[in-house]
DNA sequence: AATGAATGAGTCTTCATTCAT
DNA sequence: AATGAATGAAGACTCATTCAT
């Protein structure tokens, strides 16, 4: 196994362990048994615990950026809608596709380390900033109201957030992730409100 | 200082130095050391560092719970809207107040220990469930659609969690979470759309 | 209750929990658990938990030296022998009587603490002399034979031992204890016996 | 210094402080310092504290067990004396041979936790098992008297004990463990023969 | 490159003893 | 005399990291 090969082979083994024990209860004993490695092996390819944690945290995040693609002005405001959706759904069929990554992100990563929260929160904000810029195209095109918009951010990526982490199972379903994404955008489009009824409000 | 007054003190300690370094990085010494007492002192009113943290938790989720008051259903849908108003506000204002607690809960204290992480998925749980009530009351007055309603209150949880996490920091100011209070009812009762195109969705 | 009897309430307590637990085991909280007074208030009566013990200690040693009187050389071989025997006698009765000295002293006392195992050598020096007198006696009045005598005393000192630690459980029974102080004078005597005056055995 | 070498060089450290200090005054930091090795070095060959005692007492209790051969039911009476002299002499050259291993057993190793005791307890039982079997083949083979054989049994064992605790400190001649080993045999012998044959002794 | 033995700082926890009330 | 809160030294054990082979 050549020195690539084998890098990316201790990455995969310690995600695993990481996602199934969490970061404190998981040990460098623990990685190199799982990876069928010498002890000081893991250290010619890491630096450090934090560091191989790090590099796992830096690849999920590229890959979920790349998830979110600009959303292309078309005229055709359902076209736009698609987007939403498909932006949403790509997220989250990330997400489903590496359990260990999510779940590592969402319980196991904050509170580790000040290095880590402000990686982990940069992320988070970049990916609220790039919800708001979507958002920002939309109130241009005359789709959305003009204000409240960073609450709405918030709420989308929490809304994305606690799906993952208590929503319903059967996400293994790309059906089910597409079901959701629709409904996330119905529900943030168009709010809760009985249709007949929206009218009455402030 | 008599039992009561020293022991709400070492909790006031703990509840600090918890909310500064999170759980692991916090060492006994640290809150031995924050609260002024001896090694021995802190395990005449503690069973463990586990224990204190448990019943730092306990509180904290018991002040939460109180916060969330039943929806009495009143035929003015407006007193229906303050009351959905009034309950998120209390939680932004307890949350507010206790500024370490909300951190530790929101940012340190999953993946700790699989009882911790128990009981603070039960916590979410109840919330959620809570939340659904509430929904479940307005669907029953015809105020709100009938689906999609599990998602709408993950949402909800997920929006209040981002708030306070990545929120803005005026939050001191009580005028400031009234307003994101309402800001929250209007986005998730009415949406985000353009209220003239709102019947054109799906 | 007055000082006295407060203080040999502790030590009754001291006894039985020692005889439980053992030394290491058993902790001041223990002791004034059982006692019923407070932790301040055992240091009024005890210098320190080694001092209680050591006085646990002293008391049951002298009770055993009360045990055993000096032979009176009568004239009648019989005579001696029931002397012997009363004195094992007395000893296996104490011994019964206060079982958890027994078992403090055979199975917790040793390896404490070099002053502790110092007492204890001295005690059991002393009975093995005393054994050893007894047999010169014996000697003297030509009922046993000259040789081999310290070998002898100790081996009925640790027969004395190994009956109480790990002989029948029938114990409690008055008679039994008669039997085996028979039994052990048979064994002994036909051993040490002036090989002229062995056909005499019962 | 390899595994093996460095292995049992720490047991050696560890038995030679357990015999000095006893058990529970025995740290990890004495074995470390007697060893010259660090703390987790320690951890690195053995388990914990308790586990290294364990071994000690398994290792001591197994070469004890070895000293003890069936004794082949001769004709020759004197051949049969013989092989009891022996087993007897071979248990006192390992005793006097590892000093602070005895020291241990009879000294510090009761008392100290539920397990160790029953260890030990089941070591002596066996052990007074296999001299009554001895006695037995005496029995049968009528050189010995029928009744009283475990009373007797335990006396050996105490013997035994008391000669390697209290017994004369010129044990590290051999002669001098050959002629205790005879002496015991007479003792006993002749309290348990066959009253018809308990003339022929020497 | 690979190994795995060695390190030692750091953690939680216990408990005999003291001392202010 | 009695109390019981406070003390802090000491102990067992862990584990990320280093380094000689």
């Amino acid at each position: 196994m050549d020195r690539v090969a084998r890098r990316s082979h201790v990455l995969d083994c310690a995600r695993r362990v990481f996602g199934h024990k969490g970061y404190h209860a998981t040990s460098i004993s623990d990685i190199i048994k799982e990876a069928g490695i010498a002890r000081g092996t893991f250290y010619l390819y890491f630096d450090a615990k934090r560091a191989i944690f790090d590099e796992l945290l830096d690849g999920f995040f590229q890959r979920i950026d790349g998830c979110i693609q600009r959303v292309d002005p078309a005229k055709d405001t359902v076209a736009v809608m698609q987007q939403l959706i498909a932006n949403v759904q790509r997220i989250l069929d990330l997400l489903s596709s590496d359990q260990e990554m999510t779940r590592i992100v969402l319980h196991e990563a904050e509170g580790l380390d000040a290095r880590f929260d402000q990686k982990l929160d940069d992320f988070y904000r970049r990916i609220v900033g790039q919800i708001e810029a979507s958002l920002g195209l939309g109130v241009e095109m005359g789709l959305l109201r003009r204000t409240g918009m960073h609450l709405a951010a918030l709420s989308i990526l929490g809304a994305i957030k606690e799906l993952m982490s208590r929503g319903p199972s059967g996400f293994e379903n790309p059906e089910a992730r597409h079901e959701a994404a629709v409904e996330m955008l119905r529900l943030f489009w168009a709010g809760l409100a009985n249709p007949d009824l929206n009218r009455m409000l402030p």
